[in-house]
DNA sequence: ACAGTGACTGTGACCGGTCACAGTGTTGCT
DNA sequence: AGCAACACTGTGACCGGTCACAGTCACTGT
């Protein structure tokens, strides 16, 4: 009876006496099947059905030396993982994409210094392949590290101070801006304020970047502030720019989260969106449909981008030297702006 | 000099031969040094320093039929997990408490048909050690299927339907809603209306009971509306009630994302929170407090409930048959109530 | 008739740990 | 002195795969 119920789980080598072949061939017909005969084929698969089968994870690992997961690694201070809809989206991509190729998909938040140590060691054991590096700041110790350690990475967004030396999967952030910039001033807007993120990290530079090229002679350096990306960070500099000036025509927030805050700093001084001033959010978060007015925003391919940095990471893992890609975005105008 | 770059990772024969000791001290350093002599002690953990060694999770999984890793396993339809901040936190507190124990967080999304099949072999297969599931819906079959696996599995929040035999951390639902109801109607509200969840989730049954109990002899069934968590839902759960009667005081959410929806109903049909009605969110999720006006909430305890679903699930997994764990919730007032 | 080729198959070593077991040496007790 | 108990250490087998290599066999060309 005992025998039964504490059955161990089947072997590749209880496959092959199943099927009345060598391990080798059961290890090749699992394997892609080539160099192997219809009958053993056919024999093994039916084994495998038979006894259940399922490889082991971790016998294939040592083996192999690949651990078949790869790391999504947020460097991001914790309260923006908390508010940003966006990593749930990118997570999901990857979740998803890993999925589809059997590998499995390895959180790690390195928050706290602590945190941070702990993933170096961790990714530099080889516990995972390769690293999806999500939104790190300007010299993040953490990607020179990863890099001199040898470990496959894939920036999501241009690292700053790292352009040349990492596969990267990003949104074009001037040429969204511009575009973004170029419809607030087709709207009949000239006075644009621009909530712009933080300066050491690519959307944060390139998005105004983008923004200051496409004004031309109009860009007003007294009409930017710079956020964290957050809600409140977007309230605190509409508020600072409604201090400064009164004739603002329309805002452009380098996210919807920002976008979100400084329309609720606009209504708290009585001012209407889009009828007073126009607010133009980026990403195309959750948010940015349900939001109260529904916000015109860059919609950033998200399942793409997840996409692509998964298949560029497993090039890279298989030794290769992918070229960057940037993925379009595309204008959503809805009720903001 | 290839010798010197190509040099492989250190593995535990190493570490013994520069301690000069055997193999199997060195193992007995890393598991806890128990019956190892001081000498032989730190003789090994100098030689670990020297040779930059790190265990090789494969082989100690191979070795010992654990994986190191568990499973968070979302089974809630995607559009939840983009919108529910909720999610997020559990999350970063899951990974979190398993890097304090030197494990993984490995993340599973069930969405789909397909996808659940995915789980279910992978899980089966042993990949993980136990799973970690988030917020499932009544006779869900996933529940069933891992249960009769024999997979440890501990849910959040108790899964309708299985009360008996899964292990579970949860909030005190019916308590919480009471005290909220309380608070409402301590506040002058008599007419107070509810918006629920699902009633084939927890929190949407039983924050509906406690609700129904509190509210005694006035309880008004024609005052109930049920979403599904989200914030569209929400609202138009509100135009319904507006609808319906125009007598209401007060109105409480099951979730935060639904309160949203709700005031953002009244803002639309001319109402001011709270001046003109009161709304009480669930979950005090990051949004409860940057929304306009602040939310008044019941905060769930996120931190503690990823821990002890930790805690509560390695139990089960060394053999335990632990309680089911209730936590406290808190109120929170702020603007909207 | 025989070497050569290509398709297929089986075998043993190996990946890097853990664990049970069999020592070894020291101490304490009778 | 003799023996047990205890603290510590080393060894070989094993976990479940993969891979290189050595066969085996049928078929082809000369």
């Amino acid at each position: 009876m005992d025998e039964t119920t504490a059955r161990r789980k089947p072997t590749i080598r209880d496959v092959a006496a199943a099927a009345g072949v060598s391990r080798g061939t059961v290890s090749r017909v699992i394997n892609g099947g080539h160099w192997v005969s219809p009958d053993a084929r056919t024999a093994v698969e039916d084994a495998i059905r038979r006894t259940g089968y399922t490889a082991n994870h971790a016998a294939r690992s040592l083996a192999t030396g690949r651990s078949g997961s790869l790391a999504f690694l947020l460097t991001e201070p914790q309260h923006l993982l908390f508010q940003d809809p966006t990593f749930a989206l990118l997570l999901r991509g990857a979740a998803e994409a890993l999925a589809q190729r059997s590998m499995t998909l390895v959180l790690l938040v390195a928050g706290t210094p602590a945190e941070r140590a702990g993933v170096a060691t961790f990714v530099g054991a080889g516990h995972v392949d390769g690293v999806l590096l999500i939104s790190s700041h300007e010299a993040d110790p953490l990607v020179e590290q990863l890099l001199e350690a040898g470990v496959p990475t894939v920036c999501c967004g241009i690292p700053l101070g790292h352009e040349a030396n990492v596969p990267t999967v990003s949104v074009d952030e001037i040429g969204s801006a511009r575009e973004m910039t170029r419809y607030l001033r087709s709207q009949g807007h000239r006075r644009i304020a621009m909530i712009a993120g933080p300066h050491d990290t690519p959307g944060g530079r390139f998005r105004l970047v983008g923004f200051e090229e496409e004004m031309g002679a109009d860009f007003d350096p007294g009409l930017v502030q710079e956020g964290d990306y957050s809600q409140e960070s977007g309230a605190v500099a509409m508020t600072r720019l409604l201090e400064r000036t009164s004739d603002i025509d329309a805002v452009f927030a380098a996210s919807d989260l920002m976008a979100a805050g400084a329309i609720a700093a606009l209504r708290k001084a009585g001012l209407r969106v889009p009828d007073d001033i126009a607010v133009a959010g980026f990403d195309d978060s959750g948010l940015a449909a349900t939001h109260e007015p529904p916000l015109t925003t860059m919609r950033q391919p998200w399942d793409r981008i997840s996409d692509e940095m998964v298949s560029l990471l497993l090039e890279v893992i298989d030794g290769g030297r992918p070229q960057p890609i940037t993925l379009p975005t595309t204008l959503v105008v809805r009720d903001s702006a």
